[in-house]
DNA sequence: CGCATGTTCGAACGTTTGTTCGAAAATGGA
DNA sequence: TCCATTTTCGAACAAACGTTCGAACATGCG
């Protein structure tokens, strides 16, 4: 069953970069089956459909953002350096994936039914991870304001896939650190320098 | 003249909402008809296609943005409070035109050709306007930085089409505060400080 | 080899798409 | 009223779409 595995994940990552470089709505089967190799019956051996390749790699994409940074958020304790942590994976994870990372970006509403409520049970964890950090740095801040923020920090972060070059001279590093800074100095500065001093 | 020139821009309203609902590639001619209260036909009388529609959306909305940042930038000398009016105009304009300004965000690649180079000229000039602002606020970094700092904005910004409701309970006015909060404090305050005193 | 199972694909189907066309309807000045 | 111009629309077209189906091909065990 090894090949078929292969294939299946060949055919999920050609989806990606296509869904990616074309937009969902106007990529067709049959550009699907041209980039991966494959015929376009064929496809339909590993999926039921359109729609499910787009559920597919966004719902492993998601599951995946989701799991690291609960697991880079775990390795420390000081609230500015959990939001940072959370900042520097999600760039980091968004630059080493993408094709993935677009698709979840700008096709959040491209699915319908059950599959779009599946993927935004996901989103509203992750969602929710990030606004718990955020009562960690700013726990003055009003709910609303609080909620805001973190809606403005993810667009930070997610506009990326319209100008960001992985191949460029920015790395994701250092864009992180950016972002992180913007974030950090801005939204939390004013409060933790008052409770530190 | 009249007549033809409300039923023209009431298509184009029409429009606008019903792309920034559904999307431009799922949104069919016949629901723009059913939409605008005309027939299928009809349209066709106004405009040469369903290309062209959402090109004059884009163009019209984008220079109208640009005009009115112009306006709003050059009432001030102080690069902080010339920053601030950019985002206090490009918030509040977002929040005055949501379905328009979330096609312009969301659709930035949708056209082809020589449509979407023209409304790309037009993204250039807002772009620098930008570019150029935060060269006041922050003059020793990088251009890299600044640059991606300017897309850091744009991105906080343009997200609003992905969460903000109108009739919600932040009023425009506060999430352009707190956005420039967020922004200036975090980007140029290090500076501005050092250089301050 | 023989055969069952896993995998691929050409061809076609029914539907929906953007667009066109010619005629009908409305409009307004003389 | 008549006529020319502007505006509307039903009907139809060709093309493109996602999906299906049955047959062909490959694989590997007995």
């Amino acid at each position: 069953m090894r090949p078929y595995d292969e294939r299946f994940a060949s055919l999920l990552g050609h989806a990606a970069r296509v869904f990616a470089q074309q937009g969902y709505h106007s990529t067709t089967m049959r550009d699907l089956a041209a980039a991966s190799g494959m015929s376009l019956a064929g496809m339909y051996y590993y999926v039921k459909g359109k729609e499910e390749l787009l559920y597919l790699i966004q719902e492993r994409c998601f599951a995946s953002v989701l799991e690291g940074a609960t697991q880079a958020v775990a390795r420390s304790a000081d609230p500015a350096e959990r939001v940072q942590a959370f900042i520097h994976h999600h760039v980091a994870f968004f630059a080493a994936h993408m094709a993935e990372m677009k698709v979840l970006s700008h096709e959040a509403n491209s699915l319908t039914g059950d599959l779009k409520r599946r993927v935004n049970a996901i989103k509203r964890r992750y969602v929710d991870l990030l606004e718990g950090l955020l009562q960690g740095v700013a726990p003055d801040e009003t709910p609303v304001d609080r909620s805001a923020a973190a809606y403005g920090l993810f667009g930070m972060m997610n506009w990326m896939y319209n100008w960001y070059d992985p191949a460029g001279e920015i790395h994701p590093q250092r864009l992180a650190d950016l972002i992180a800074r913007i974030f950090l100095g801005g939204f939390a500065e004013a409060r933790s320098t008052v409770h530190g001093g």
